[in-house]
Formats: structure tokens, C-alpha cells, sequence
DNA sequence: CGGCGCTTTGAACTAGTTCAAAGCAAGTGG
DNA sequence: CCACTTGCTTTGAACTAGTTCAAAGCGCCG
């Protein structure tokens, strides 16, 4: 099937930056109008992307950033045994490819897990543009420092003892991205399978089914199959320390 | 004791990176002289650290990176529960205070293990001169990226089922690291303790000490308080994919 | 409708943790 | 210079959280 045939997508892709809903949660946070245009300007491809599509392999050599627009993407780090760790799950308005910045070859496979759509950056293009720009080389190291504390996030996350707090840590963490998009940050939505679920936490599926059934008759959680509306946030947040 | 006192030391802190041993390992790597003494200049402070010294706290606010000049830090998240996870271990010529780019404020603790040095650079000086140098940019994007994976690296460890595979994969890792220092890659120091590292690869104290008794049993290092020599680095690469 | 893949559940098992105590090395102060 | 304290490391034994294995349940897509 041709996505761009579909005229709502191919009316998404022409969405400029000022245009884009996502605007204040996105790379342009905090510019001026002007600023977004400069922008907008030097994003090469807005491409949509099917569920299961790769956008890079592990690998490949690169030159450009990534913006998530729309969807959900996975990142995946080949294990040297033929298995694969789960590196992080990506929302709109995250970015992408960092790990390229200096060898220009990603060290890690994305995926989509839904349809989505990215924006490209091309890494030439946005230093020069950001040289001129204060404010747009401000809003790069934004995106590098936060991509850097989530995986501190997340190592801290494999570093505790028990797998409820991992689990718990990880439906917070998503719940929190959710608000920062202005989505109910009580209804999760869980496009990830359990497993990829299991291998992000570093637990096997089955722990992560049981825990989220347990969550449910412990009153935190209501669990469906590809959603969990959180039901106690306090005591959830209370979980993850003990 | 006041370190600048030192006459040793007071030597090493005047040495421009022209003069540092550490330079083609470091973030100048590549640039040429002209560019090295370009940077130079914006270097605002060589600092020596004392043993548990801690560089910079969580939460602490930051305008600068830092590249280890000698010695080892070591970065620490606090967890809530008044534990604290071991983030890294750092050496001579790796950056340090990324995550504090955009937030200008640290997410984690750094700690120096050993009597230790780092070279201060303002983000902001070096973002101007990166404007006028590509060189300059280009290095730090490598940085920037080798620190990204670095972290991918981490949490894929993280994901090892087996201790040993994620003990096998540590001393590796920093195998490769001191190699890439023109170090004896079989002969390590180990600077942290048992506890640290045990932090690090999200084990007990007690199963790191246990490992390395198997791993000398088994013949493929030979331990002691403070260093391991890789004896069979051929069989302690396959310990980490079985 | 039928088949495939994901999810759930149960039961046995085990790797790693926890608890407790002894052993060492390094630094301190008399 | 030695005795002593302190903190790290090692070792042993009991315990347990999570894994593994096996099988049934369920939903989705062709």
C-alpha cells in the first residue's frame, strides 16, 4: 500500500513546523516564529513509516537526526548472541540517532511499532543553522541532554533489585511522557508487546504478565491488552521504591 | 593538604593540550595544532581532585563539560531510597556533564575514585568556537556520540541474564578502554571496590566477589585487591555470550 | 473459519540474594 | 613501631524472587 496515496497522510506531511500540533513539545519548543521557519526549512523528509518498518538498522552510516512526529518507534541493540535488548521506546517529539552524532553509523536498530512519521534533520545543516541561531543550538543540546538522562533513567531503572519497581518505573516514566504531550497521563497506551516490555526492563515476559496482573488485583492498575489505565498513581509511585 | 603545592602537580596543571600526553585520545584528537591551541585557550580551569572528591553534585547548576586529564571518576544517580546507582566509570580523555546540556543542571553525582585531574570547558565558548572551527564541532559531536553509546553499551549489559556474562562484559569493556590509551589492555586497575562495580552491573557485593574466585579458578584472570590480569581473553569474551 | 503469534497461568527449578561472620589491608593515634 | 579501629572483601549457608518449561487461552488477520 502506498501511504502517501492516503490523502490525511499526505496532508500531514506537508504540515510545516508552525503548523504542527507538536510543536511545543518538539525540537522547536521555546523559538520564535521565525526561528521555526529557519527551522523548518533545512528538515529534509517527512517520511511515514508502516508498523514493523525499520527507519535504520544497526550499522548503517547516518547523517541526520531524527524527529518523532507521530507514532510509537522502539530502539534495539543487537546482542552478539542473535538476541536483542530493547533500548528505549520513542514518542513524538523525541529524538533520534544521536548515537551517530560522531561515528556517523548508528549503533542500534529503530522500528516502528505503530504507523508513524519522522521528521529529518540533517546533521550538516542543523549545526549551520544552529551557529547562526542561538536559541536553535540551545534547543539541540536540550534534546542531546534529555536523550542522555533517560538512559540514566533507564540504568537506573535495570539497577533496581525488585521487578515490580522496574515495572512501576517504567508505566511512570511513560505516564509522564504522555502529560508532556498533553495526553491523559492516566491512560496508557501500550503499543509495545510484553516481551519487548520484558526485554526493556531486562525481566522475562512471563514476570512482566504476572506483575501486571498483579498491579490489577492490587487496585493500581486496570490492564488491558494493549492499554493500562493507571488506577492509583500515588501508591504506583510509591512502588518503585519499594 | 593543598595540592597546588605540589610541585608535580602544579607542572602538570600549567600543560596545554599541545603538551598533554593524553591529546590523541582526547577530545583534540584529529585537530590540527592550530585548532589544539584554539581550544587551549577556552580551557577555563585544570583542576586536580583529590580521592573522593566529588566534582559536581545532582541537581548541582552547570554551564561546562569536563574531560578527565588523569585519574578516574566514577558517576553516581541518586535513587529516592537513599541508595545510589554507579552510572560509569570514567577515564583519562572521556567527557563528562553531558546530561547537564540542555537543563544546565546535573542529573548525577561525579566522584573522583583516585587522586584525579579534568579539564574544564565552558559550553558556551565552546559553542562559539565550534562555530568558526567544524573541526572542533566534529570532535565534539564524537564525544557527544561515544557517550551515547557508551550508555547503550550499559544497559545492554544491564540486560545479561547471567552475572558472569555481565562481569565478563565489564572487564572488557574496560580492557578496550585502557587499550584505547595505549594502556596494557590484560593488566587492569581496579580502582572502584567490590561494591562499586557490583552497583554498576546491578548484582550483589557478594556474587562480584564470587565471580572473580570463579573466574581465577576457571584460569581466565588473575585477581587481586585493587587488579586483574586478563589471563585468557578469548574465553572471557565468550563468557559474555554464554 | 483457521492458523499464527502473543499472552496468561501453573509448577518446578535455580541463580543470585540475603544474612551472618570471619579475614584482610590500610590508616590512626598513642 | 605497634595496637587498634575501620571499612572492604571473602566465604558459607539458608532463602527467595524470578526464570524456565509446558500448556492452555485469546485475539487478530488473512
Amino acid at each position: 500500500m502506498n501511504l502517501a496515496s492516503n490523502p490525511r497522510l499526505a496532508l500531514r506531511l506537508k504540515q510545516a513546523c508552525l503548523e504542527c500540533g507538536l510543536q511545543s513539545h518538539c525540537l522547536p519548543a521555546g523559538l520564535c516564529a521565525e526561528d521555526i521557519a529557519r527551522l523548518d526549512k533545512i528538515i529534509r523528509n517527512r517520511r511515514p513509516l508502516a508498523a514493523r518498518q525499520v527507519l535504520f538498522h544497526a550499522g548503517a552510516p547516518c547523517s541526520s537526526l531524527h524527529l518523532v512526529r507521530a507514532g510509537t518507534l522502539m530502539s534495539l541493540m543487537p546482542l552478539g548472541d542473535g538476541g536483542q535488548q530493547v533500548l528505549g521506546f520513542h514518542l513524538p517529539g523525541e529524538m533520534l540517532g544521536l548515537d551517530a552524532l560522531g561515528s556517523q553509523v548508528h549503533d542500534c536498530t529503530v522500528i516502528a511499532l505503530e504507523r508513524s512519521s519522522v521528521c529529518e534533520l540533517p546533521i550538516q545543516a542543523l549545526h549551520e543553522l544552529g551557529c547562526e541561531l542561538p536559541a536553535v543550538q540551545q534547543a539541540v543540546d536540550r534534546a542531546i541532554g534529555r536523550e542522555l538522562q533517560t538512559e540514566h533513567q533507564h540504568v537506573a531503572m535495570l539497577g533496581r533489585h525488585f521487578a515490580h519497581q522496574r515495572l512501576a518505573a517504567f508505566l511512570i516514566g511513560l505516564s509522564s511522557r504522555q502529560a508532556r504531550l498533553s495526553r491523559d497521563p492516566l491512560q496508557l497506551r501500550l503499543v509495545m508487546s510484553r516481551g519487548q516490555i520484558a526485554s526493556f526492563l531486562g525481566l522475562a515476559v512471563e514476570t512482566v504478565s504476572r506483575l501486571f496482573r498483579r498491579f490489577q488485583d492490587e487496585g493500581l492498575l486496570a490492564v488491558g491488552r494493549r492499554s493500562a489505565r493507571i488506577l492509583d498513581l500515588e501508591r504506583l509511585v510509591d512502588c518503585c521504591r519499594s
